[in-house]
DNA sequence: AAGTTATATTAGGCGCGCCAAACTCTGTCA
DNA sequence: TGACAGAGTTTGGCGCGCCTAATATAACTT
């Protein structure tokens, strides 16, 4: 059916998702407000949404998502939950950092990859206790490599100074 | 110094970089070829990148990266280096897949979350015997999950059923 | 040197997603 | 009921990145 939605599409839906949650009607209010951006812009992608089926939304009324859009929007949130427990809980990058470039990877990654993430997760996690702290191993190694020494089990190099470029 | 680059901007200078180390003068011809878009679309591009002295570039003539604009490059390229090594060696995504994804995510990730992903690439292959076939282990129990079954050694269940939406 | 071909650039246009300004509804409260 | 405030929409405009068509330059070929 309906080729790819564009990113800024998925955010629009997944938004709507997450204010519904709040089981207080969705307004393009706070649609705006939390995208950070106009009620006219949302006004726009509104329409767009409408004339593809995902959202409901009659004039001057209430935004909701059609049974279409709400899959579509679980779909991403779920993605997006996914990211964010890998990069929090693995890597242990920074909360805000965390949701926000969980945010645009979400969008990118296709469901194969998603799976396997997801499986990944779970195997860290629930699978055979010899293995399930290997992430606080990492942890502690991460320590090390960030102090710029190397680390005391292995002698891995601290100093692998992977190339912060940047600005 | 400058603003941050756009995602596009990104892609031209990494697709310069890469199209250099096969020391011939890199033409807008193959840029445009290597990217699939048109000959327009490059020059306009380079015109912006020239503007902001990240690419020199005589009319008609060969282009090149400034100092600066290699140095992005290169930490440009890396990112993808690396989260192409964790999609196909720790995900074992599917080459083409990997390579296509960690194109679009090396644009999004902070230079903190890469030094996190490097040092985690390290962890599992350069620290601790023990440790350094988790991820074999790990493609074990993929298997076990592709197949929807649950692992043999913990149980973990095959039915995650990782909410395939989509398409 | 002149013509042919390949490469590069300019010109003009399009879709997307955003904006500010102006206008229109809706609900509330004298 | 009528007027005001706040939410929502329409209008017109802008930047980015892409396109096709037309033009310009460079590089061969004879």
């Amino acid at each position: 059916m309906g080729k790819k939605l564009s990113s800024n599409m998925e955010m629009y839906l997944k938004t709507i998702l997450r204010l519904g949650q709040d089981d207080q009607p969705v307004r393009v209010k706070a649609i705006a407000e939390s995208l950070e951006i106009t009620m006219p812009s949302v006004s726009e992608a509104l329409r767009t949404l409408k004339s593809k089926g995902l959202v409901l939304h009659p004039s001057y009324g209430e935004v909701k998502l059609s049974a279409r859009g709400a899959r579509l929007a679980e779909g991403i949130n779920n993605r997006f939950v996914v990211l964010q427990r890998f990069l929090a809980e693995v890597l242990k990058v920074d909360e805000k950092t965390a949701e926000h470039e969980a945010c645009e990877i979400e969008h990118v990654l296709g469901a194969d990859t998603f799976m396997r993430l997801t499986a990944y997760l779970d195997f860290l996690s629930n699978c055979q206790k010899d293995l399930s702290d290997i992430v606080e191993h990492f942890h502690e190694y991460l320590e090390w490599r960030l102090a710029g020494e190397a680390c005391p089990v292995c002698g891995s190099p601290g100093d692998q100074s992977t190339t912060l470029e940047d600005k």
